[in-house]
DNA sequence: TGACTCATGTCAGCATTCTGACATAGGTTG
DNA sequence: CAACCTATGTCAGAATGCTGACATGAGTCA
């Protein structure tokens, strides 16, 4: 049906179907999250700081993938709302440490919870070999994407 | 570290690494169509309309994963700026089915050239098998995440 | 036919994320 | 030491996407 050399086929895309994936999630993910009072990014940034305390707003935005600008703002909110503290003066350079208060951890213990219900459910279709094959190959488009190798 | 049984380990989950690999893939291909005047949600719905003319509103948003008020806005903004027309009244129906005009179609065929690279690039460090892998593995992801089969 | 349900197009308001810009801290190099 | 480069935090404005809401057209069913 019309693909006649012009144009990238969605069908047989990778790319499409693994914007596709990853929309999926996300939407499963703010369905379950919604009732917590937390997004996707949100929920990222504190599993980042219980993961690794201390953490700075240029480091959660990596971690989170979005700008550091955009983090910031998310920051400043969930500071606002008690999750977070941060300290009013940088111990060293302008980096500010984040941390998790009591608040933000209780919040966030729920939220795993939720979103681990979501991994269980994903991963339920897929053998062992799936699950470390579907590893191997992201990690290795990752770094295609990022380096640049075009094979040439 | 800091891990015992609290929390998603962020490094080993799929859905982080499926995050992430999204993440990258939108970003190089940003990169790519922001010269041409294109955002990749503006390329997805013109490559949607080169391969099956005539799709309405609501199903372009579905093909290119927003919702329909959002391409309602994007699809607006592109006729004003002559790459689709649509009719002014629904032939049947509520439905405006949308075409490309001879500008779009140009238009597209250099963005797809761009996006085509990327493509490229990313499939570039993978082996056919791996592709072959790939695309069985994320089809099951997103089944397992619509319908819900958590294995009960 | 009339009531009901569903999908669609669209408007309005809000939330989120982005780009652009600036000042500042730290490291590097002449 | 001074110039330079990089990374960081932050503000402001714009772009983008979402939810809520409404009216309308089509199909279903009693």
């Amino acid at each position: 049906m019309s693909q006649d050399g012009v144009g990238v086929d969605l069908e047989t895309s990778l790319g499409y179907l693994l914007k596709e994936a990853s929309s999926t999630l996300r939407a499963a993910m703010e369905e379950v999250l919604r009732p917590l009072g937390l997004s996707v990014t949100r929920y990222a940034c504190l599993e980042l700081l219980a993961q690794r305390p201390g953490l700075s707003n240029s480091e959660l935005a990596r971690g989170a993938f979005v700008t550091r600008q955009s983090m910031n703002v998310l920051l400043q909110a969930l500071e606002r709302e008690g999750y977070v503290t941060r300290p009013a003066e940088a111990p060293v350079g302008k980096v500010l440490p984040t941390r998790l208060t009591p608040r933000g951890r209780r919040s966030l213990e729920k939220a795993t919870v939720a979103v681990r219900s979501v991994e269980v459910r994903m991963l339920a279709g897929m053998t062992e070999t799936e699950q470390s094959d579907a590893f191997r190959i992201l990690r290795r488009m990752i770094h295609s994407l990022r380096d640049g190798n075009d094979g040439s």
